[in-house]
DNA sequence: CGGATATGCGTAAAAAATACACAAAAAATT
DNA sequence: AATTTTTTGTGTATTTTTTACGCATATCCG
């Protein structure tokens, strides 16, 4: 490992680098969420943080996100994955009780998973994101960033590919829009706007009794979606 | 000054971290220009750049930003504009070979103002943005990425604002909407779009004599442009 | 069994986007 | 100097999109 612990001199003094990562995930118990790490070691020992940690030097910050991020919750990152997105650099000067420290932060929408901690991280659970614990560092202000992100973000890109199992109802669809937008739809309009952008397939028939009140179940059609994503699409809402 | 030449001593490697500012500026004549500096120093000495330095240990990254902009541009950016705008951070690990440098890149539109070369930029110069030359480092994936999120931010914040004179005529911001966007609006829709807003105001009455083929300048309302944004507004083209 | 609730489907009204024609003044051309 | 071309302002009819809402049926729950 070229990062081995030695002494680094530099000509000019240097802040220490790290990356954090919002993960936000969703199912219709606990609605919208989002994934944070007990701290094994000081500062804030035992406070809850984003997962993240020190870039290394032969690593993008990228690469450092999705390592710190497995490291820490045992979650990884496909590459598939549509939206893992730097939310931007937190340089405040007095952030990290240990020195200069900046960070850079990312985030992800995925499918709530099995957790765990390791490495420097005690415990990875899962926080409804209105029961979101006290966060160690400026956290807060990141976590507070990362929503307003994800609220403009939702209007362009299908978050759902992301956040909702592989079959889902378009009732589950509108109730996931509805709790990161915190508003309410008309579902029949909902529906119809969903459907129209054609990135949306029926899984099976609907059984020959034509039952009415249960719901249809959809999957994302992803070559469809890619197809308009080079063409420049747009959600509204 | 907490810098000086010294010997900085880390446990674990560390990367140097510098900050470089896109600039975009606007007039009739040379459309949407970026403003450059020609390197006073190696690496890529007699290069053009965006101006751009190492972050001090005692200044946020938007401070860096601006700091850099002012000693290398004699350009000052007034805590009123708009959109100073953090863009990302670049990672890249062979992208300056001085060694591993990450650098966070900001944005900002501004009036085309006189510029001067300082400090360690040679040279400072507007280019029309159909005639940047080559440019150091990674800097040209940074325009890309810049001029990718112009077009973004154009739908939803009034640009404007910051790259035309006080007053200015209807023609002249449809042609920085189309210079910008790289189309064609019809020009009575265009107008009539822009009006409906309710951010600009006529600033003088038109002639008695009504003559016609002379444009009606405006000027933006700030106040009535300060409440929409509260509410959140959306520009549509 | 009966009432409350959820789902799908379709339509009428309102709002917005779009395409387009004309007259007068200025600018360019001859 | 006369003529043509370009530029500007204004308004309207048409199409498209958005929004609001009614209804029949099936499930859920006591």
């Amino acid at each position: 490992m070229s990062d081995e612990k030695g002494v680094y001199t530099y000509a000019y003094p240097r802040p220490a680098v790290t990356t954090d990562c919002v993960i936000f995930g969703y199912d219709i118990k606990d609605g919208l969420s989002v994934l944070l790490v007990e701290r094994g070691l000081e500062p804030y020992k035992g406070c809850w943080a984003f997962p993240g940690g020190f870039l290394k030097m032969d690593e993008t910050a990228d690469a450092c996100a999705r390592r710190e991020l497995e490291e820490e919750t045992s979650l990884s990152l496909g590459e598939e994955s549509n939206l893992l997105a730097q939310l931007g650099c937190f340089s405040g000067v007095d952030r990290d009780p240990r020195g200069r420290v900046i960070t850079i932060a990312y985030y992800a929408l995925v499918r709530k998973a099995e957790v765990r901690g390791g490495d420097d991280a005690r415990a990875a659970r899962w926080f409804p994101i209105q029961a979101v614990p006290q966060l160690a560092f400026d956290h807060e202000l990141i976590l507070r960033t990362a929503l307003k992100r994800l609220k403009e973000d939702i209007h362009f890109k299908p978050v759902g590919f992301d956040l909702l199992p592989a079959t889902f109802t378009m009732p589950q669809l509108q109730n996931l829009y509805e709790s990161i937008l915190e508003v309410h739809f008309d579902r029949r309009n909902f529906a119809g706007k969903m459907l129209k952008l054609g990135i949306l397939e029926a899984t099976g028939e609907r059984p020959a009794g034509t039952p009415r009140s249960i719901p249809v179940s959809y999957r994302f059609k992803r070559d469809r979606y890619r197809e308009m994503k080079a063409a420049g699409f747009k959600l509204e809402f």
